[in-house]
RNA sequence: GGAAAGAUGGCAGAGCGGUCGAAUGCGGCGGUCUUGAAAACCGUUGACCUGCGAGGGUCCGGGGGUUCGAAUCCCUCUCUUUCCGCCA
């Protein structure tokens, strides 16, 4: 959540930035938040004070005792029943106010950089940048879900059977070709000074919390009400609440980790020629990088991961085009967001592969993330994260991009991790 | 699944219901000494809310209760550890 200092000391850029992100009734709800807090504030005042005169009576009789003075002891006591009442009375109201401006400013969104362009929707995103270049494909070219089965690589038959749609199964140099992609991608993100993790695919939901996919994405996760967990949709909820109510000091910056997990999305009310072969699935594989940064380079750690991401996909062949989203399709949690697609030649579509965010201090916020500064104040991060890559897209794009009448050429890069060079 | 013990500051570890936000040790930071470093010595060192400030308030796993007063007593939840059972 936005931090409410930052609002009370920067109201108008806070409204502005969050119009980008077409947040209806801006400068209400603002103002609501505002004058909220005036009167908690007021309300803690009032309250410190009766409990500052009740600390005062408990402090004196307590030194009446000590001196044998009972009876006097004993009479001081009635005047705290009074306070005890007014006490109650001012606790409970500050805790209505503060459980109302707490859900007030929960509820609201990330405040998107200043320089998100403006959108409805992502027909609105920016391409920013494009590489490489669109294959032709040989006559007769199959989108990958043929190729899946004409090379008996991914059967989403079977997934069926035993799970459901959208749980397909992997087999034999499709399932060689996860695994390589798995330790090609941590591999690339261990050179490039990410620290590895394994996290655990289920999580508490203070977890949940942390990242923001609770309360107002719950529908989108699995859960296990059972234990109380929820299956991860991506590695980023474990691996960013490992820092969850930490301080760390400034000399970590950056934190970088890189983490391969299996990803679970309900996906709810997504159907349609989309979710077609592995365009869309309940359960993929993924890795993802996550940083935590200090707040003066959180940008240019953004560029960085960029520029990682970018070269995975150098390195793989695949053409692709950066976008910079817009404010109507940029995230509830995010600040800044960048779409990475690839060109799947045979479905002649673009694929997101990778979206890669800060989200400044709002996950921060909410985990109480913070560093102690050099002027010896404790400040919130910055965090920020990225997929690198998701693999059921990048697969799709391979198969399609890379088909001949011969086989599947694999990439370079992948073969030591493939043993071997062609699908066939 | 059964039984027992426990949860205190960055860590370790004390804490008769009344100057306990909390002894002590380690670690961290600053200083003295030193050519430099180590050692030694001195000092300092939790977080949060509120107030211009002085200050006030909250926090000893979470929640509730008893009391004028709770880290200390009671209830409850969660988690951890150990033993047994089961088991990759």
């Amino acid at each position: 959540m936005l931090q409410l200092q930052y609002i009370k000391e920067h109201t108008e850029e806070i409204i502005e930035r969050l119009k980008i992100k077409n947040v209806q009734n801006v400068e209400e709800r603002i103002a609501e938040i505002i004058a909220l807090d005036e009167k908690r504030r007021a309300l803690q005042q009032k309250a410190d004070a009766v409990k500052a005169e009740q600390n005062a009576i408990a402090k004196e009789i307590g030194m009446l005792f000590k001196q044998g003075k009972r009876d006097e002891a004993e009479a001081k006591k009635a005047l705290t029943a009074d306070l005890k009442a007014q006490e109650k009375e001012l606790d409970e109201q500050q805790a209505a106010v503060d459980a109302d401006l707490n859900a007030k400013l929960i509820s609201l969104p990330n405040a998107p950089h200043i320089t998100v362009p403006k959108g409805k929707n992502e027909a609105d995103n920016v391409v920013v940048a494009e590489f490489g270049t669109k294959p032709n494909l040989p006559e007769g070219a199959l989108p990958h879900w043929e190729l899946c089965a004409k090379y008996n690589i991914v059967d989403f038959e079977l997934g069926n059977k035993i799970t459901g749609a959208g749980f397909p199964v992997y087999k034999g140099k499709g399932a060689r070709l996860q695994r390589a992609l798995i330790d090609f991608f941590l591999d690339q993100a261990t050179a490039a000074g990410y620290v590895e993790i394994m996290p655990p695919l289920m999580v508490n939901e203070a977890s949940g919390l942390g990242t923001g996919q609770l309360p107002d994405k719950e529908g989108q996760m699995y859960a296990i009400p059972l234990d109380g967990f929820y299956m991860i949709p991506t590695a980023e909820v474990p691996i960013t609440n490992l820092y969850r109510n930490v301080i760390v000091s400034p000399d970590q910056f950056p934190i970088k980790h890189a983490g391969y997990s299996e990803c679970f999305r309900r996906e709810a009310g997504s159907y349609g020629k989309d979710v077609r072969g592995l365009n869309r699935l309940h359960e993929f594989s993924k890795v993802e990088i996550v940083v935590i940064e200090h707040p003066d380079r959180s940008y240019d750690t953004l560029e960085d991961m960029k520029r990682h991401v970018g070269g995975l996909l150098d390195k793989l062949g695949l053409p692709y085009h950066i976008l910079k989203l817009c404010g109507g399709d940029i995230s509830f949690t995010s600040a800044m967001t960048f779409d990475f697609e690839v060109w799947s030649a045979a479905q002649q579509k673009w694929l997101e592969v990778s979206s890669v965010s800060n989200f400044e201090t709002f996950q921060a916020n909410r985990m109480k993330l913070r560093f102690k500064d050099t002027d010896g104040k404790t400040k919130l991060c910055h965090t920020l994260n990225g997929s690198a890559l998701a693999l059921p897209r990048i697969v799709a794009a391979l198969l399609e991009n890379f088909q001949t009448p011969d086989g599947i050429i694999m990439p370079e890069c992948l073969r030591p991790y493939l043993g071997f060079d062609k699908i066939d």
